[in-house]
DNA sequence: GGACGGTGCTGAAACGATCCAACAATGGAG
DNA sequence: CTCCATTGTTGGATCGTTTCAGCACCGTCC
């Protein structure tokens, strides 16, 4: 494979020159450009982006670390940053940590290495952030509030899930839900917790039973809802609050394979709104979080001049559909 | 931000001594290793992996270009690609062209700067893969057999798309359906105009309805649909065949927003059977691939030693679920 | 005591592009 | 004819790592 040298060599000029053409193409001479860029196509000569990368001091790439690529939410994030990063004709690298903080480690050592502009994560853990600090990467928290401690990031993006799950809780206890579940995990996931959280300030802890999950898929919702449908008659909540909609999907499949009817025995609330959530076989009712948009603020956070808020929170939007639709009792109030 | 010799001179050694406890470990004396490790600790030393690549000449990247992301057949593709990555401490980036072929031109163009060690695709369009040629990037072209001008790519991972649509004609002529409607596009794409091929080979193109859409999403899809729905009643197919399981599920919103009875009024069936189909408001019939191993069996035609096969087809698999669950007339046979 | 083999470390030459000070060529002004 | 400004081109230093020939040192053996 051919270098700027042997560009240089064929054109006949000197390898600065073939430089200057490369990157500077109004310095040159006509005549000279010509020749040169024919040498190039003659050879077929790409650059080499790491010698350009070395030389510079930092790569046109940006990396976008999420916790579960198939998660059409974080698609969606994805997409808003590839925007952005378009724009500024800089490279989107996605890589999923898959919820495993070894493997999330090793990626964003891996990131730091290849002098990324930035990082934009979803965390597993903070403590693998850590290695971004001390590597001096500039990072931007994705759908998590920066705490106190993390002045040194590039800035976050948060949905207030608190919020969002206050929503949900008052949506369940309007149609007078009394026993109620949260279905979700692991509680180390801030999204998880804060969900939950300001679920449960609204319906009250001792009304709801938690189960955990492993993580947010759809096969951990359907094994999360055996755990619910299991219990006894009159322990089994009305509704569930699921902490994402993949694990929604998952306690609908299961309560369609036992025969539970979605809403009448069951109401489930699911989050993020994904496109499928609307088309399940009962549509599912869900928190819309504006997706695109948190990817592209966070891409803004990073590439920007700096001199923007270094924190953009979002507000969550509950869509009722037809798997919460069923009424217990009349509305308390008149 | 510090470098080898920062860190070499802290230690009180050479680089190449550095260098040495970084990739040879056991060519340092224990005492000499401490040295350098508490010394490499202390600055916060990052490799550069611009550097790296450099010297070595080759980069441990593989790419991964999809043609949709948001596609769950394509996520889980990588995650079948990841798993063989993961092994060998390889870097997968994933892009995605969104069928514009611009975009993958400039993303091919890329990623040959960056020497990836390959690039497993599915391509928009012939012409961009001319571009890698040209670098002397290796190609695995994914679900999609190598034309015969193609000896210089790295192999090729396929579903016999033909085959597919074949027994989707088939199971819809079973069923007892004369009149029946295609759906998908653009033809440019080859599995959709292979998975046409082989649908019409059975039903007879007389029969069929061809609505072609601008590209294989749920908007498309409920677009198409609308189309079809829009038909007088005589002229309206009883069954359609849709491109992928994202036309489908559209076309399936499109029908219960208008009351169109699945399947008694219109039998569908889907391709790829992501995960969602199963859980759609009628569960979709659908053509499952082997997606993962797809995807690893493209890695390892990438990674391995060159002497397997350079094509692997893969058989599709009809899986009949509610969607299409209707007999219009008894089947011929007695 | 000199030759020899090992071990541990050093120093410098790559890798390929960028960038910059300096030089050559040209034309115009004095 | 000389001097100067302008335009176009050059050569080499530089980025941070890897790699390798070679050096210093030590103990062994004849």
């Amino acid at each position: 494979m051919s270098g700027i040298k042997d560009v240089a060599r064929r054109a006949g000029v000197s390898v600065g020159t073939v430089s200057n053409v490369l990157n500077r193409p109004q310095l040159v001479a006509e005549r000279t450009r010509e020749h040169v860029l024919a040498a190039i196509e003659d050879l077929d000569f790409v650059r080499n982006e790491s010698a350009r990368q070395l030389r510079a001091g930092a790569s046109r790439t940006i990396a976008v670390v999420v916790l579960d690529i198939a998660n059409p939410f974080f698609t969606d994030v994805v997409a808003g940053v590839e925007s952005v990063a378009d724009e500024q004709d800089a490279l989107v690298v996605v890589s999923s940590s898959g919820g495993d903080e070894q493997r999330e480690r090793r990626q964003l050592a891996r990131l730091a290495e290849m002098r990324v502009m930035g990082v934009l994560i979803t965390p597993v853990s903070a403590p693998s952030l850590e290695i971004l600090r001390r590597s001096e990467v500039p990072a931007v928290l994705v759908d998590r509030a920066a705490g106190p401690g993390e002045r040194w990031t590039a800035g976050a993006v948060a949905v207030d899930d608190v919020r969002g799950g206050r929503a949900v809780g008052e949506h369940l206890v309007h149609r007078g839900h009394t026993r109620t579940a949260f279905l979700g995990g692991p509680l180390s996931v801030p999204q998880v917790r804060e969900r939950q959280q300001g679920f449960l300030e609204v319906v009250g802890a001792a009304s709801t039973t938690t189960v955990l999950t492993a993580g947010l898929s759809v096969a951990e919702g359907r094994r999360a809802a055996a755990v619910v449908l299991d219990l006894p008659q009159d322990e089994r909540p009305t509704a569930v609050f699921c902490a994402n909609d993949l694990v929604a999907l998952g306690v609908l499949q299961q309560c369609l394979l036992r025969g539970v009817r979605v809403p009448e025995d069951l109401a489930i609330v699911g989050y993020d709104d994904i496109d499928y959530a609307a088309s399940a076989a009962v549509p599912l009712s869900s928190v819309r979080q504006p997706r695109e948009q948190l990817g592209r603020r966070a891409a803004e956070l990073l590439l920007g001049s700096g001199d923007e808020a270094r924190l953009a929170v979002f507000e969550p939007d509950l869509v009722p559909r037809a798997s919460s639709a069923r009424v217990l009792a009349p509305p308390t109030a008149g």
